[in-house]
DNA sequence: CCGGACGCCTGTCGGC
DNA sequence: TGCCGACAGGCGTCCG
């Protein structure tokens, strides 16, 4: 389940290996992906140069000499970087193969993700003209998400994760941003004081950071582009706890489902 | 415009 | 042992 940590981590991972190397070849094993991969998307990739690799939310964008591939992770997927005759397995969609003789491969074992190539300009793409300011920006202030905060109806866990006013932020790092400011996930976003928001947005922007540092949280299948782990599971108070002692005070967790998903927490230390 | 429900997928796990 | 439902969850879409 990569959210922003994990996307970011494997863009960091995979920059030395892209930056200004020509795509020779993109071989496609499933085209069924959340949106499906065009019949012209081999032709419009090969013989391009990745000049380079950047982030917007949790998409990547593999900027070419002419538009740029899009990929998304979904709930499953991730990227390796491999030497490039390295047999393909089951789930393994794309291979891009460059020139420096290794190849990048896309595996998303439940194809929720997507991979498209595009030439439109990123701020009228249709999947990333909405989205809110990045979380680790000065545009992500707490004038800012206060304002989206008071003028909206919905629990704060939800508009933590509404794209439309924080992107990166999912499952995980919503409920562990909570606890940290001891704010109950079932609260109305309007409730929330100046003080309240203020620092939520500080420890939105420290608890993604400190993911990024570890290497993102490993969970199920996630790994690094090199196959390696992140670490930022250790570092987890709720998230998967239920009923397992709150690191504060020591009382089992509570759980509960907003808009269906889980939602771990201290019924005793979040307010 | 807003919020809530739903569907897309497959692998894993717990209960019977 | 085997089957089956629940769950994992990002996010666009649909509906009221």
């Amino acid at each position: 389940m990569p959210e922003l940590p994990e996307v970011e981590t494997t863009r960091q991972g995979l920059l030395p290996h892209v930056t200004h190397q020509t795509i020779d070849k993109v071989i496609v094993r499933n085209r069924s992906l959340r949106y499906p991969i065009e019949s012209r998307f081999e032709a419009q990739c090969e013989q391009r140069i990745i000049q380079t690799l950047t982030r917007r939310s949790k998409y990547l964008l593999f900027e070419l000499d002419q538009g740029y591939v899009l990929l998304h992770l979904g709930m499953s997927g991730h990227l390796r970087v491999l030497p490039i005759d390295t047999a393909a397995e089951k789930h393994d969609h794309v291979d891009i193969l460059l020139s420096n003789k290794l190849l990048v491969r896309y595996t998303d074992p439940r194809r929720f993700g997507m991979i498209n190539w595009f030439d439109i300009p990123y701020h009228i793409h249709p999947l990333l003209r909405k989205l809110a300011p990045e979380p680790l920006t000065p545009a992500f202030n707490s004038h800012y998400f206060y304002k989206a905060c008071q003028t909206k109806k919905k629990v704060i866990k939800k508009v933590l994760m509404d794209s439309h006013i924080v992107v990166g932020v999912g499952n995980i790092y919503a409920q562990e941003c909570l606890f940290l400011e001891g704010i109950h996930p079932n609260r109305k976003a309007s409730d929330l004081s100046i003080d309240e928001s203020k620092r939520l947005v500080k420890r939105i922007k420290q608890v993604l950071k400190k993911a990024i540092a570890k290497g993102g949280t490993t969970l199920k299948d996630f790994k690094n582009v090199d196959g390696k782990p992140g670490y930022f599971s250790q570092t987890l108070h709720v998230y998967g706890r239920n009923t397992l002692p709150c690191t504060t005070c020591q009382r089992p967790l509570d759980k509960c489902l907003i808009d269906n998903r889980s939602t771990v927490y201290c019924a005793y230390c979040q307010h």
